[in-house]
DNA sequence: CTTTGTTCTGAACATGCGTTCAGATAAATT
DNA sequence: AATTTATCTGAACGCATGTTCAGAACAAAG
């Protein structure tokens, strides 16, 4: 036997892609083999290298697509110019966003320590270009006398901070509603950074 | 050859948790091999079973001992009465004890998922019970009408995401010193959670 | 219906893995 | 000084790893 029927690269490389961002969130890229992969995609590990060049690339590719998911989701939303509300906004994008792909989270914040120094500037460079996008609206904020932080970009981490913690223990069944956290976050960060 | 001049258990054994404690935190668990800690340690791989069970017991190891010492010196602090005292403590407690282990910091949250499940969940138990102690403190500040925040225990995971977003940022040559950012620290989260 | 190009299988490659163990050597005890 | 115990070396174990490749099977194009 060889190729099977209904076999074509426009199905099997989203699925590759799939299978190793499931298994790469549960078990760690390093723990995993792409003999696992390849058999969660129901196909031998030969054919893998028909979609991706190697592991590292595979990994690669996940985290570029999810920050460049990101940053593009981040650029269609319609943010408001006063600070207070585009501060709301962007808590509930992130919350929001970082929710929907818990996988996708997981592997471009845990598996940095994996990629080869080049591809690694290259992400650190996306996630940082993130980071810009809030802490131009807590400048602009302080800029216009609404918000009063002593350090604009401390104050960025801290943010950052705070938010990507929901991903690591939101779940669906729990107590507070996807909504509900967010009416909680919104006015934590924004009493943390108001004018007195 | 056998057996070295000078080699005892006393020394041979701590030398080889800090080695695994370091290449643990820098390639991750599932990425070092044995034989690259017995490397760092100076010593062929058989001579680690003498000091250990195995590779897993070894990585339970250093979290729970980790674990421990922040839950001991946790309690050995000196807690003021007053709910902003008692928070401000904590917020510097927490930057200043991680910021001075920022390899075991790094392998007690990020290898969570590399334990079976009995040591997860013992490990989880002991992470949980030091999020309690600010819980406590928030809890009691509530009653007492020094804060004010519509969920405390949203708010105690909301200040330790962002305190402990601190160690993946933090640099000794950065542009802040530790106690710089435990004032910036200290300050948001007191406005987070005051009465309006 | 033949040709062309793509995508798969199945097997192989060298290398590295965690772990075990017999035997050697040093330290501690008597 | 002799004996016991702790700790190490060096080699081996079976198995898994990422990657490659020849050849087979399919899909699409002419």
């Amino acid at each position: 036997m060889a190729r099977t029927a209904g076999s074509r690269a426009t199905t099997t490389a989203p699925r590759i892609r799939a299978a190793a961002e499931r298994l790469f969130a549960r078990y760690g890229y390093a723990a995993v083999s792409m003999r696992q992969i390849a058999a969660e995609v129901g196909v031998q590990v030969g054919a893998l290298y028909n979609h991706t060049a190697d592991k590292q690339t595979l990994l690669f590719d996940l985290m570029e697509g999810h920050l460049n998911d990101l940053l593009t989701a981040c650029d269609a939303e319609a943010w408001p110019d006063r600070p207070d509300a585009a501060l709301d906004a962007f808590v509930r994008f992130h919350i929001g966003f970082h929710a929907e792909r818990p996988d996708a989270v997981f592997v471009a914040y845990m598996e940095l320590r994996n990629l080869n120094p080049a591809n690694f500037m290259r992400i650190e460079a996306l996630r940082r270009s993130y980071e810009d996008r809030l802490e131009r609206i807590l400048a602009d904020g302080h800029a216009r006398g609404v918000f009063s932080m002593a350090d604009t970009r401390i104050a960025t981490l801290a943010v950052i901070g705070m938010l990507t913690g929901v991903t690591t223990w939101f779940r669906r069944e729990g107590r507070l509603s996807l909504s509900e956290i967010e009416d909680l976050y919104c006015a934590m960060v924004q009493k943390a950074v108001a004018t007195k």
